[in-house]
DNA sequence: ATACAAACATACATGAATGATTGTAAATAT
DNA sequence: ATATTTACAATCATTCATGTATGTTTGTAT
């Protein structure tokens, strides 16, 4: 009963988004690939052919999240941009609202934050989530530099400072709003925040 | 070789802080009981003595954390305060100094914010979790109520929205700095962190 | 002095999850 | 038309952690 390529790819996608399901429900160690593989309906060979093992299905659901402001972030950071701290302010509450309406990246996000376990000696998967966010904090201190070059960050801040605080916030409150089971707006909080962070950050006209 | 009474809870307290380390190195669910026996110097059989199971380390854990500061908020929710947001600010601010100072409790975050598995039935080891979080939550909400009926909450802020808001950047603060590998002063950005929400949520003289 | 219970260590039984191997039917290349 | 992969399913051996049960030694009460 072999498939055709649109039907194994298509096996792929169910996988994962099983896995999306069942880490999501009983965290990543409380998911057998047994589990996975039967809300997917197919056995565990099916996984283990296509993935080498559970952590490759970790990092395969991780390289599904792709925010399209990155690449608006990324343009800034090519060409340049006359207010960086806008640009910010603006792709942050973008992402707010897009995380809160996609149930599959909220899960993931869930999986990347809540789900993963923390570990000193890190695993690769580990290791990649880390990556990433260190390359989302790579281009936020860039932008945030851009800003003080343009002499617009306040006194008192440094680029570092603020680069580290503003990414607190968004991690943290994704973190607790989906920790908390949803239970308050992201939305208003998260725009509030966004806009007094970065009015914290940003020079007052004279 | 039956030990004294003091021998007894030394041995428990060994068992905790081992737990701690292992905990903190390979995750809750990658923690074996064996592995926290041997780096404590004792078999299972002993952590069977003192413990149910794995879940009741984790919660005699948890109740080890006691920040000093909780008392001064609990006093002041008791017999108010002339300024609440102040007292916000410096007990948040103190507590940032403190766990920056603290390697136990730091291990002991840590574990529970990023070690400590989500589910969406969550265990009752995550439920305490979360229900701390919400005690904690609901003193903060509190306080700045107490701000509101003294007029100084800015407008566009609801208590709630606040509330919320200062608690995502105070775990998120943590929980990045945990995550990073302590790769960032966290009370420089702590302290700018807390003024600017304390300082975009209370109301502006006139 | 003796009986009992506390504080463990040791040994064992169990189950769950993993990874590897093998089987196999259909798709695709030749 | 045949050979060869592909895309899985099914089975198996092994590991590993857990929980329990039992053994052993020593404090402690009487």
């Amino acid at each position: 009963m072999r498939r055709t390529k649109e039907d194994a790819a298509k096996t792929r996608e169910e996988v994962l988004a099983a896995a999306a399901e069942v880490f999501f429900e009983n965290g990543v160690s409380g998911s057998s690939l047994d589990k996975i593989a039967r809300r997917a309906g197919v056995t565990r060979g099916a996984i283990y052919w296509h993935f080498k093992d559970k952590a490759e299905v970790l990092t395969a659901l991780h390289s599904e999240i792709r925010l399209p402001q990155e690449e608006l972030v990324d343009h800034a950071l090519e060409h340049g941009h006359d207010d960086p701290l806008s640009l910010i302010e603006q792709a942050s509450i973008e992402v707010v609202h897009i995380l809160a309406n996609d149930e599959q990246q909220q899960r993931i996000f869930a999986i990347m934050i809540l789900g993963c376990e923390f570990t000193e000696d890190p695993s690769e998967t580990a290791q990649r989530i880390i990556t990433a966010n260190a390359e989302m904090y790579e281009k936020l201190q860039k932008l945030i530099d851009m800003a003080d070059r343009q002499g617009n960050l306040a006194p008192g801040w440094t680029v570092d400072t603020a680069a580290r605080a503003f990414q607190c916030c968004m991690n943290g409150l994704f973190a607790e709003w989906l920790r908390s089971g949803k239970s308050f707006p992201v939305i208003d909080v998260g725009e509030r925040l966004v806009r007094s962070v970065i009015g914290s950050i940003r020079r007052k006209a004279a």
